[in-house]
RNA sequence: GGGCCCGUAGCUCAGCCAGGAUAGAGCGCCGGCCUCCGGAGCCGGAGGUCCCGGGUUCAAAUCCCGGCGGGCCCGCCA
């Protein structure tokens, strides 16, 4: 099999180099080195914080104090490995560092080449482990629209996704669908009750689910304090019934603003639970679904769920998200999967019975080190045990995930499977794991990874699904849209009004995309939306404008007749000044940065990179630097080239975090 | 009460897992520049007890221990 090119690329940049020679010349002296040492070589190289010592560096003192062995030999052996290398120009030692300096016209011809050649592919060096791998994101109960939270989840996984595949491996997305839970029956409670059916025309069908789940809940919570209030006045608990009663005014309260959103809908479910127990009729519509006693209820549950997903789908697609699998909590429990389980579970030895229930003790799973470190865990580790069914015999929402768990791995043969899941479901998540082991899955367990990332918040907002406050995902696209419509406005007043709207969507959404995978995900965030559409820093407007720039110089080009032709570029030009040198290495290191941000499940980093190869670039481009203006024909090659590679790398990396580069805007 | 996560410039965040060169960006602030392929631009500057205290080390923002502050979790909820 030919070398890809970008392989090639990677292979000669300097973490790799550095590493590579490192490693060669301790093995030289006799050191033994296993995988992970040869790995964590490259992780110490860095760039050097001053040009005039070069490039990248790598600090050697530790190995020689470790390994005891003569230090100027060390520099001696290395550097006469590395100046073999193509790229490196100079290898030479500063202190106590390694350093060394690129050879940019070799850099420049490797990575012009590549570039060329792959194109759309430059950068996507394949890992030599092909994995099957499952990520499961979004999966938002379908109750109510999605929002920024849910934004921040399908953003992360969508990435996740696309750039497990760049990098090789089988992927496949998943949705889990929440049918099962307290909530959906509350939603399904009112619609059912109240007779609905499709929302009025021109209305999202999620946001008109959200205004229903909510006045249903409000309405079901009144009627439950009433009925507090009553029992809490014939006992003459006074202090209570004070306190009780200050909450059903905040309900109440809240109750009328719905009512304002839409008075019909509000009166026709208010009238429906009238004189209702709420709470009995919850559950047992629970128990209903849950058994499917009644084929019509049943299909009317299916019928809001489906309405709420619809929406989702809606706005998903608006990303430019599009997940593979949806799969239904209840077909879990509707099949044999789940008695399965509890089955298995009952005859386990880690069966146990808490509090009058059918458990699972798992503490003694962490005796095992492997168990231990791949969850992450201290031998002293409390691990609650976990309930895997109700008295009543019905079946609790992390059975079921044990066995959705396991229908991932063996639906897709999967090798690992990614669990895109809010931070706060932590305990959740590590019980499905150690109970996974327990029940004699050892390997999903163990390769079940929760993908946690922390909240985000909307400056100055408070929000609650059950009482209908909220601001909807669609509402925050409209507005980046918008605030990108007036910045396309600006900027481009003479193109179509089509053409307007369709950058200024294009540009809108990838801002709101952008921004919400730019922060490590453990990280909770605000998201403020002036930044994200911030069009002169990092941003995705920001990355845009730099490609759609690069774009109009290719363009300029080639209507001056300037063809590039790829054989008679002058390389020497790569060093004839800074910037022209940082683009090239920054180019260089690309694929890179690329391998480790998938390797490490990191977009933050292709977002770190982006911003400041637009950075650089913007520098060179106003620097007056011209590619177009340029005399000499060999250099104005070069630059050309130059120009078409970040493009390249631009829309390349762009991609990666789900957004498509435009070539005007 | 216990556990997990976070704490770096006025603000938003990189860097910490894998210790190493004078701790970096952006926003904001201050000062300059603008006849150039796409000007809401460009260049420069000020701004830091890396939460605190110990320890390990030739070397600590980074590792260890003890605190402090914030978030989350500890349901026969999902």
């Amino acid at each position: 099999m030919p070398k890809q090119p970008s392989r090639k690329v990677y292979e000669s940049t300097p973490q790799r180099v550095l590493a590579r020679a490192v490693a060669a010349v301790l093995v030289q002296q006799g050191v033994e080195l296993s995988q992970q040492e040869r790995r964590q070589i490259e992780y110490i190289v860095a760039e050097s914080p001053r040009p005039e010592l070069g490039d990248y560096g790598i600090p050697l003192a530790r190995y020689a104090k470790r390994y005891r062995i003569d230090i100027d030999k060390f520099f001696e052996n290395a550097s006469a490995l590395l100046i073999r290398e193509p790229v490196v120009a100079e290898a030479k030692r500063v202190g106590g560092y390694l350093n060394i300096v690129i050879n940019a016209a070799n850099a420049a011809k490797l990575v012009f080449e590549a570039a060329h050649l792959e194109g759309f592919g430059y950068g996507r060096v394949k890992t030599d482990r092909p994995e099957r791998i499952v990520v499961e994101h979004t999966s938002a109960n379908p109750v109510h629209p999605l929002h920024i939270g849910h934004a921040r989840n399908a953003s992360l996984g969508d990435a996740l996704a696309r750039l497990l595949r760049a990098r090789g491996h089988i992927v496949q997305t998943r949705f889990y669908i929440n049918d099962m839970g307290r909530q959906v029956a509350v939603l399904a409670y009112g619609y059912i009750a109240a007779g609905l059916d499709n929302p009025p025309d021109g209305v999202k069908p999620d946001h008109w689910i959200g205004l229903v789940y909510a006045i249903t809940h409000t309405l079901a919570d009144i009627e439950e304090l009433k009925r507090k209030l009553d029992k809490l006045k014939k006992e003459e608990k006074y202090d209570e019934y004070r306190q009780l009663l200050h909450e059903l005014d905040e309900l109440v309260a809240v109750a009328s603003r719905l009512r304002e959103r839409d008075p019909e809908l509000f009166e026709r479910i208010a009238n429906a639970l009238k004189g209702s127990d709420p709470a009995a009729e919850i559950s047992k519509l629970m128990q209903i679904y849950e058994y499917r006693r009644d084929p019509k209820k049943v299909e009317l549950f299916r019928r809001v769920v489906e309405l709420c997903l619809q929406g989702f789908r809606e706005t998903l697609s608006r990303l430019g998200i599009d997940i593979e699998k949806w799969d239904w909590e209840s077909e879990l429990a509707w099949t044999s999967m789940v008695s399965k389980i509890i089955e298995q579970a009952r005859r386990s030895p880690y069966a146990t019975v808490y509090k009058g229930a059918l458990a699972l003790n798992l503490q003694p799973l962490l005796r095992d080190p492997v168990v231990r470190e791949r969850l992450g865990l201290s031998e002293d580790y409390e691990v609650p045990p976990l309930i895997l069914q109700r008295s009543d015999g019905t079946t609790l929402y992390t059975t079921r995930d044990i066995a959705y768990s396991i229908k991932k791995f063996r639906e897709f043969n999967a090798d690992r499977v990614f669990n895109v899941i809010a931070a706060e479901q932590r305990l959740e998540q590590l019980q499905v794991r150690l109970a996974l082991i327990a029940l004699g899955y050892r390997r999903e367990g163990l390769n079940l990874v929760h993908y946690a990332y922390e909240m985000v918040n909307l400056p100055g907002q408070k929000m609650s699904g059950r009482r209908g406050r909220y601001i909807t995902l669609d509402e925050l696209i409209d507005q980046a849209v918008a605030i990108a419509r007036q910045e396309v406005e600006k900027r481009s007043p003479d193109l179509p009004e089509e053409e307007k709207q369709r950058i200024a969507e294009a540009v809108g959404t990838a801002a709101v995309r952008y921004t919400l995978v730019s922060v490590s995900a453990l990280k909770p965030m605000t998201f403020n939306i002036n930044e994200a559409l911030n069009f002169d820093r990092n941003s995705a407007p920001y990355i845009l404008y730099t490609h759609a720039r690069a774009s109009s110089i290719l363009s300029k080009a080639r209507e001056r007749g300037i063809q590039l032709d790829w054989s008679s570029i002058d390389y020497s030009a790569a060093s004839e000044n800074q910037l022209r040198r940082s683009l090239v290495i920054q180019a260089l290191v690309y694929p890179y940065v690329f391998a480790k941000a998938a390797d490490e499940q990191r977009p933050e980093l292709i977002v770190a990179y982006l911003n400041r190869l637009a950075d650089t670039f913007n520098k060179w481009y106003t620097s007056g630097d011209s590619a177009i203006n340029e005399s000499d024909r060999g250099k104005q090659m070069f630059k050309l080239a130059l120009v078409y590679t970040i493009k390249q790398i631009l829309a390349n990396a762009l991609d990666l975090l789900g957004i498509k580069a435009i070539d005007r805007m």
